[in-house]
DNA sequence: TTCTTCTCTTACAAAAATGTAATTTAAAAA
DNA sequence: TTTTTAAATTACATTTTTGTAAGAGAAGAA
């Protein structure tokens, strides 16, 4: 799916130059032409990274990206004209996510708007689906999921491999383990950490996963 | 809760500097002693936030980089030597959410440590929970949160309040809850979906809150 | 090797969640 | 108003989840 970006620059120039710019790399391009209702005008276009020059008639860049950051995630990066404009922007910490200098280096702006899309993107999907190698753990479903098949997870079975699965590859202790699943409740035997692993395992196997949760004797589990 | 920081940085003297003035900020500190085997070093701590230096001995910075974001999502903030290096790094795209130079300019990077902490927890925040006005779903914990209460909710009070609170403020006929619910479930009585809505209404009202979801006779039901 | 200890496994009991049946309530129609 | 009907309520039965007990298995130490 292509991005949108949308551009607030005031110079009807260097703004045609950057919309033909990134078109011609692959993103779906809107640019604001007034200047007189900014901050509502950027929200509504609901655009995936938002590209905004902090000199701006009528409104200022850090007050607009204020604004923003009060109702909206989308991805910012602010143009500044002086290099040490940035540090003091950045001491003030509006919200912007990356800062550019004019004139603009155009591969490195390509290079920051790829960065912020990745990341976000990446993070977005991480929070639904947990990739687990052979399988995933989806969190809202609370479901093993492999092929096309899917197995629910009651809450202990999905709470221990949530916790597994954000340690992927990282040996995790029984301990932990425990203290994550039951907190501060009254004691509970360490052995029913077993019967509960054993459950889970037995779960995984259904759909063909033999040996993803390793056992590392005396020191706990590991996710494969 | 305070966040942990990770010191990649092998000259010893601007470590402790930078070790005391991070403490002294309100951070947890490790820092790194040895760089023979870097990269499972820093997964391994768990950290919140790592501050990387490019120039390590064994291994260089963006290998590392690289690396770390083949598993995780943790901010990185990679340090330069050179100004012009960013540049150059940027384009690469290693994957590190934010650069500076030395030396060290510590209050720049402490607003960029804060920028990038906050932003982590607010995404992770906003997925993690649906405002519901008077009080919040967590979809991670399966919990109703108002004020400093807490409830947990059963498998179906959750799908329910779930679909509910996706749709709020819109009208949900009976029948468009029973299909989310039940899917293609063998076939269950009508009066079963009242009695599970009673049951989280009971739940509801353990924490203060009454007629949330109101009844539409004939028309369904209407979280406010 | 034997012994010790940690983990796994199985069976069972207790607790929690869910569905059903019977009855009551209350909104809307006649 | 009375009648009808959708929804709420209560009690109970069934199913699922969870914890415990007891013993088996297996890895590492002696």
């Amino acid at each position: 799916m292509r991005e949108k970006i949308l551009i607030v620059e005031d110079d009807k120039k260097i703004r045609k130059e950057l919309e033909a710019f990134l078109i011609k790399n692959g993103f779906i391009v809107k640019a604001l032409e007034k200047f007189d209702n900014t901050v509502e005008d950027i929200l509504k276009e609901k655009s995936d990274l938002v590209l905004l020059d902090i000199n701006l008639p009528f409104v200022d860049g850090e007050f607009v990206c204020k604004e923003i950051r009060k109702t909206s995630d989308v991805p910012i990066i602010m143009v500044t004209s002086r290099d040490s404009e940035i540090d003091e922007l950045l001491s003030l910490n509006y919200g912007a996510d990356q800062y550019v200098t004019k004139p603009y280096n155009i591969q490195i702006l390509l290079a920051k708007i790829n960065g912020l899309l990745k990341r976000n993107k990446k993070q977005n999907k991480t929070l639904e689906e947990i990739d687990c190698g052979e399988f995933s753990l989806n969190i809202y479903e609370r479901v093993i999921k492999k092929d096309n098949k899917k197995i629910d997870l009651t809450k202990n079975e999905y709470t221990i491999l949530y916790y597994l699965s954000i340690n992927r590859n990282k040996l995790v202790s029984r301990d932990e383990i425990m203290d994550y699943l039951w907190e501060s409740e009254e004691f509970i035997d360490d052995n029913t950490l077993s019967v509960n692993i054993k459950r889970l395992r037995n779960k995984l196997e259904e759909l063909g996963l033999i040996d993803v949760i390793e056992t590392r004797r005396g020191q706990g589990y590991i996710l494969k």
